[in-house]
RNA sequence: GCCGGUGUGUCGGAAUGGCAGACGAGACGGACUCAAAAUCCGUUGUGGGCAACCACGUGUGGGUUCAAGUCCCACCACCGGCACCA
């Protein structure tokens, strides 16, 4: 058998599909619309490796085959270019970000080409072009007009080697995400979006989605809901009724066990400190706890985790509000100011933490719930546990004294119910040249106003070093005709935000471009939006579920709550694909030199073998080790397949021969339900083992072949486009020569259910679940039948001969067990 | 520490509670060839036996069941996420 000539055919049918616009999407409201999203690249200058093709080959399956189901399918693709790798080559380079981000998506363009996915180039998108970022930053006043784009002096996650300010969400383990340098706390003031105020909301809303149970999971937690109250102590200098009392606010999950909070503890930048000063007799050794406890990164506040630190504020008291009692008041780093109200009250009887921090300084434990040993450790069960010296809550279980202390709370107007969420608002402001530039002004008089919209878009300005300064703030800050402008309220002098977008901004609605991306009046028209929205399914990484994924939630429902986009989720169905590892096991890196160049090997084996291989890799939901010697079995498979043409008998044929059509009609039904549940591994297995059977066989006919096709283009669509055409299949099967007939124009294969079932089965004869023999039957036999033909099997009988039967199991088509004494 | 996931031949991996190892890779033997590659045929979990066959076998230990890779309990290892969240 001859190898095909897979350079040849490959590029015959990339070009043509490309001349003939064949996955170009259009409204066509006599369809059923469906949209694939993947999540669109980053054009790095290393070009495709080989994570890319795994996801890409898998939508673009489900894309071919529900364009042969019939629906219309936009299957778009984009650049998400702007980010920090370019400009640090062209900080290096001295070459214009720009024109780095055009070689790069030129080479990624043409790497995506080879591959033969279905994309319409047609709606491109790219992040830094300036008619698409036009629309990032008129989004970004959407939100500032809403009230939801802030700004906030505050503690900011600075990684001192990008000299860049980072979201919590790329701190890794107190280092930064990209470039592994260290990352500390440092004071600024940073553009914000209040992505808490849909908090609920995207939490609901992952009810009526249909994401897997992982990714929700995931993100619910990251959210971090938890019930609790809201409770109020007073808290005074000592001995000094003539001052004014505060109030000091805490949260708690377990606002029953109040009569038990015995102390107190802020955290080390709590306001009230400073606020206290004066009363405040060791305010020196806060202060330098305090300062100490802000050099220190939440890498470094946390890994001091067996050991509690603090300083008792000397001076100052506090009176829990049930008790009447004074308690002392501490400062301490693991109290933080980032979450609830930055104060708790100490329950040491009751959290492990107040526990050991009441050990260290010698406090008194007190026990209110019944159940536990407190002199061991702190007894946090809420399930069962009575109330004690609790006052009016004794004798009540925890759940019965939540709702009572919370009722109390209210009617004394010392608290009340307070749902708290971990989610922290986002941090949107980045000192970096490689941006969208966040189109503000600030004006002395009238304070921040938005770039006027007809003016957008606020293009970035040419520079000569794209280097940040070195107080850190953007590159755009040291030019002086992009800072001075006018305000275009009152019009005096004003000046520019420097701060650029981070690059989650483009990221968060491409999916919406993608439905309209020539539009030059709106960020996307109704019509594109009632037609292609939602997407119906998205597949893209683990690794963006909490922070790429839970944005552009945010975003949407932002939209949706102002009315510009039609649905309240973004996607219908989100999958996630696992991580290819080098042939090491190892993370691919280029320091670690194990990255494959998947257009390398496409080059050396074909496209469609590479397509073929990834699949096959094993389950898609799960990491896979790269192996390059893999790629041969589907080499062979697909050389096989080009085969198939020389045992083909004739033309003539219409339907599937007698001893096919059991193999085919199961082949179909397997692959078309696998592609669904995105089992791709073991469709490609079904037909690996459906054309050793047509080999076994020893010819195929006209009927079988051209299905077989059918069921093999979405993998590997060049070949059986080559293949089709060749053979003149097509509306009369008969042609000899054939036009240039695309395989992908044939509508997707049903399958006979009663034709899938085999004539024949081997049913197992078993004694006390043990293996005695084997039964050829046909298949569907009843019980009755199934046993009596199993008690004529000799070997079978012997065994049985002059034994109890105590219990005789029998199952359709599977097995015989007889269970003896 | 907490949460989640995974653990099956030499390797990647299959198995609605019903014949473990589909499919592929690799290895070995053979055919073709001057030879090699490619291709084709066969063998390939472990131990025992000339054989048909027998015993054992899905991280470890227990349990449920006529029957467990699959369900339950405890543990071990690895991978990923989170890091005192009141």
């Amino acid at each position: 058998m001859n190898n095909y000539n897979f350079t040849a055919i490959e590029k015959k049918w990339q070009k043509y599909w490309e001349d003939n616009k064949t996955f170009r999407a259009e409204i066509d409201k006599t369809k059923p619309k469906f949209f694939a999203l993947i999540e669109f690249p980053y054009p790095s200058g290393q070009g495709l490796h080989a994570g890319h093709p795994r996801p890409y080959t898998a939508m673009d399956i489900i894309a071919r085959k529900r364009r042969m189901q019939g629906y219309n399918v936009l299957f778009p693709i984009g650049w998400d270019a702007f980010g920090l790798p370019t400009e640090n080559y062209a900080i290096k380079n001295k070459i214009h970000p720009k024109k780095i981000t055009a070689d790069n998506i030129a080479r990624f363009t043409e790497q995506c080409k080879s591959f033969g996915w279905s994309f319409d180039w047609e709606r491109e998108v790219d992040t830094t072009n300036p008619d698409y970022y036009r629309w990032t930053q008129w989004l970004f006043i959407q939100f500032f007009k809403n009230g939801l784009a802030y700004k906030k002096e505050m503690a900011v996650n600075w990684c001192t080697e990008c000299k860049v300010v980072l979201a919590n969400e790329e701190v890794i383990q107190g280092e930064c995400e990209r470039c592994h340098g260290e990352v500390v706390r440092k004071v600024k003031s940073q553009w914000m979006l209040k992505i808490t105020e849909y908090a609920q909301q995207l939490i609901d809303g992952l009810e009526d989605v249909d994401y897997p149970e992982r990714i929700k999971y995931s993100q619910i937690n990251w959210i971090g809901r938890s019930t609790g109250a809201e409770v109020d102590f007073t808290a005074r200098a000592v001995g000094d009724i003539s001052t004014d009392e505060d109030v000091l606010r805490v949260f708690t999950t377990r606002p029953d066990t109040l009569f038990g909070a015995t102390y107190m503890v802020i955290a080390p930048e709590h306001p009230y400190i400073e606020k206290w000063a004066d009363s405040l007799e060791n305010i020196e050794e806060i202060r330098q706890y305090a300062e100490k406890a802000a050099r220190k990164s939440d890498f470094e506040r946390s890994e001091i985790v067996k050991e509690k630190s603090g300083v008792r504020l000397v001076g100052v008291n506090a009176v829990n509000p049930v008790t009447e009692k004074e308690i002392p008041i501490f400062i301490s780093d693991y109290v933080l100011m980032s979450y609830g109200t930055g104060a708790i009250m100490a329950v040491p009887g009751h959290d492990q933490r107040d526990w050991e921090f009441a050990k260290k300084f010698d406090l008194p434990i007190v026990e209110v719930v019944k159940g536990g040993d407190i002199e061991k450790e702190a007894y946090t069960d809420v399930e069962e546990g009575v109330m004690v010296n609790s006052g009016f809550l004794n004798d009540l279980d925890v759940p019965e004294a939540k709702q009572k202390i919370k009722k109390w709370l209210k009617e004394n107007n010392k608290g009340k119910s307070k749902i708290n969420y971990k989610l922290r608002d986002w941090v949107f402001s980045r000192q970096r040249y490689w941006g969208e530039p966040i189109p503000m002004i600030w004006c002395e008089k009238c304070g921040w106003i938005p770039v006027p919209e007809e003016e957008l878009p606020l293009t970035l300005p040419e520079v000569d070093n794209y280097m940040p300064a070195e107080n850190g703030e953007s590159p755009l800050s040291t030019l002086e005709s992009f800072i001075n402008t006018t305000c275009p309220v009152c019009k005096s002098p004003a000046k520019r935000e420097t701060d650029t977008m981070p690059q989650w901004a483009g990221s968060s609605w491409y999916y919406l471009r993608y439905a309209d991306p020539l539009n030059q009046n709106e960020f996307v028209s109704k019509e594109a939006l009632e037609y292609w929205l939602p997407v119906d399914w998205y597949n893209g990484g683990m690794e963006h579920t909490t922070l790429h994924l839970l944005y552009s939630r945010f975003w949407h429902k932002f939209l949706f709550g102002i009315d510009k986009v039609n649905t309240p989720e973004p996607y219908l169905k989100r999958t996630a694909h696992g991580m290819i590892l080098g042939e090491d096991s190892q993370k691919m890196s280029k320091s670690r030199g194990n990255t494959v160049d998947p257009n390398i090997l496409a080059a050396e084996y074909g496209a469609d073998s590479i397509r073929l291989y990834e699949m096959f890799i094993g389950d898609f939901e799960k990491t896979a080790t790269w192996n390059t010697a893999g790629i041969k079995g589907c080499k062979r498979f697909l050389d096989r397949t080009f085969g198939l043409a020389d045992i083909l008998r004739g033309h003539e044929s219409r339907e599937y021969s007698d001893s096919l059509k059991g193999a085919m009609h199961r082949t179909i039904k397997k692959v078309s339900e696998d592609i669904e549940q995105m089992k791709f591994n073991t469709a490609i297995a079904a037909m690996m083992s459906l054309i050793n059977e047509i080999y076994d066989n020893g010819s195929i006919n006209c009927a079988e072949l051209k299905d077989f096709l059918i069921l093999l283009s979405p993998f590997a669509p060049h070949i059986c486009s080559e293949m089709y055409e060749m053979l003149g299949f097509g509306d009369g099967v008969e042609s000899e020569t054939g036009d240039l007939k695309q395989v992908h124009d044939e509508k997707w294969l049903d399958f006979d259910p009663e034709l899938c079932v085999f004539d024949e089965v081997e049913v197992v004869l078993q004694i006390n679940g043990k293996i005695k023999g084997r039964l050829t039957i046909e298949s569907g036999a009843d019980k009755k039948a199934l046993l009596a033909a199993a008690k004529e099997n000799e070997a079978f009988c012997a065994a049985l001969l002059g034994k109890e039967i105590v219990k005789e199991i029998v199952v359709p088509d599977k097995l015989v067990n007889i269970v003896i004494k």
